[in-house]
Parts: C-alpha cells; structure tokens; sequence
DNA sequence: GTGCATGCAAAACCTTTGCACCCCG
DNA sequence: CGGGGTGCAAAGGTTTTGCATGCAC
C-alpha cells in the first residue's frame, strides 16, 4: 500500500522527532491537540502504527505501557525499575549489538536491542 | 505481602516450567483447564502477576502479544519478524550483556537483555 | 476521479477488580 | 481463625474498526 501525504501524519513525525524522549499514545495526543484541535485519537494511533511499519519511530513497552520515540539513530535503552525513566544509550561504533550474537546458528539478525533495567541516579540518591 | 501455597499457582508455574517456550496467557489458560476445568482466567492472570513478582517467570512482548516464560537462567530472544518465532539463546559466560554497558554513567545495571530481530533458518527457505 | 486518510463513535481486546466464599498456615 | 487466594462477572483502559466524508495525487 502506498503512503500519501498527511498533514496529521507530518504533526505526529514532528512532535516525535522533536521530543528527545518516550511518549504514550495519550501524550502524544495531548499535544497534537494544541496545533489541530480537531484531531482524533484514532487517527494518532492509525498514524503511530504505519509510521512505526515504516521505521520512523519505534515503539516500545516500559511497565506494562506503550510508549513511542523518534530517534533513529540505532541506539539501546536503560529503564529505571524504581521511577521508570526510560534514556536511551548509544554504543560505540566498534561495540555494535549484532556482533555480540554473531556466535547464532540458524538465524539471521538483522537489528538487536539491549533493554537494560536498573537504578538511575536521582534513584540512587 | 506473604504468598501462600496454592495449586492454581502451582499448576500455572509447572505449566510454564515444563513447556520449553513462550505462550500468552489465553494459552496458559487452555493447558490449566485440563487439570483444574474450575479455574478461572483470573486467576491465571493473577497468578501470572505474582510469579512474575517473584521472579520465577518473565513476560515478554513479541508482536503487540504478551508472552510468559519459564526459563530461570540468564538468557536473551530471537525473533523471527516473519513467522513471530521467539527463541531463547544462551550467553557463553564471558560475553555477559551487563559488561556491554560497562560504559554507561550514572546509572547501575542490574539486569540486561538483549533483543534480535532477523529471520529465522524455515522463513529463509 | 480514485482510493488512501480522517473524524466519530461503537466495538473489540486484554487485563484488572470488587465481592462473597474458600482454605492455607 | 486471619488474611491471602479463588471464581465469577462486571468494569477498565487501550487500541482497533466500520462508515461516510475529505483530500492528496
């Protein structure tokens, strides 16, 4: 199926790609009510799904939720077990994910993700 | 809270222990129903929270899907992005994640997984 | 004009919860 | 016996979908 422009589509892309973080659904309804009031929730999630078939966005779950970023740089994710915080973490060129499985027999990775849980530092405190 | 013997909970960590592989939590319910047809998928549901608490089973999400596990040592997925096939591999000890992250600041890890994608050796055929 | 995209609202889906009763410790 | 556990069913939250209309191409 071929795409066509949108301009709800274009508002959720950037709201995504602007915010450096992880954003529910719900949220980032929220905030595209402030540029098109008329907006359905609907159209957010028909919108977050291709988006996320055409690898703009990725979501993820944190916590049993859903939430939705749009950094495409291949990066990794350190989530907080105490307050949730989600960041992501970008690995040195040299130390890339797909290696460290390159020992696999019978499949072929094509992309591989490290979602590391622990304590951040406000948590620590 | 204190947990109490039940074999409803029982039955359900078997369930899981036993089955070398991934199932969500309807099929947990159909495996139950042979052995206690009274229980009800509350109760599963329930249960499946608290082993999860407790550390003896682990949810994952593979397509939208809730999945649970039995597999108590360490290990990481493959997904298959055509067919959904999820497979458990084993790091050979010196390889472990958390050191992949060594490198992080400000921020303990506790526990790292990692998540590859590609496609599996029956899709490639 | 064609047919993908949208707004709206109903529906589907999965999971959680309130309640009265049960039973482990 | 006290309080967690259960069955049942209703409710909850999130996401999907049918339909008529709108708009990109």
């Amino acid at each position: 199926m071929k795409h066509r422009f949108s301009h709800q589509r274009a508002l959720i892309r950037k709201i995504l790609t602007d915010y450096k973080g992880h954003l529910s659904a719900e949220e980032i309804y929220e905030r595209v009510l402030k540029h098109e009031p008329s907006m359905s929730l609907g159209t957010v999630y028909r919108n977050l799904h291709v988006l996320e078939g055409m690898g703009e966005i990725r979501k993820l779950m944190v916590k049993e939720k859903a939430l939705y970023e749009g950094e495409r740089k291949p990066h990794h994710h350190i989530i907080c077990t105490r307050c949730g915080m989600v960041k992501n973490v970008y690995k040195p060129a040299h130390l890339k994910c797909e290696k460290c499985l390159s020992w696999v027999h019978d499949f072929t990775v094509e992309e591989a993700f490290i979602t590391a849980y622990g304590v951040c530092k406000q948590c620590k405190k």
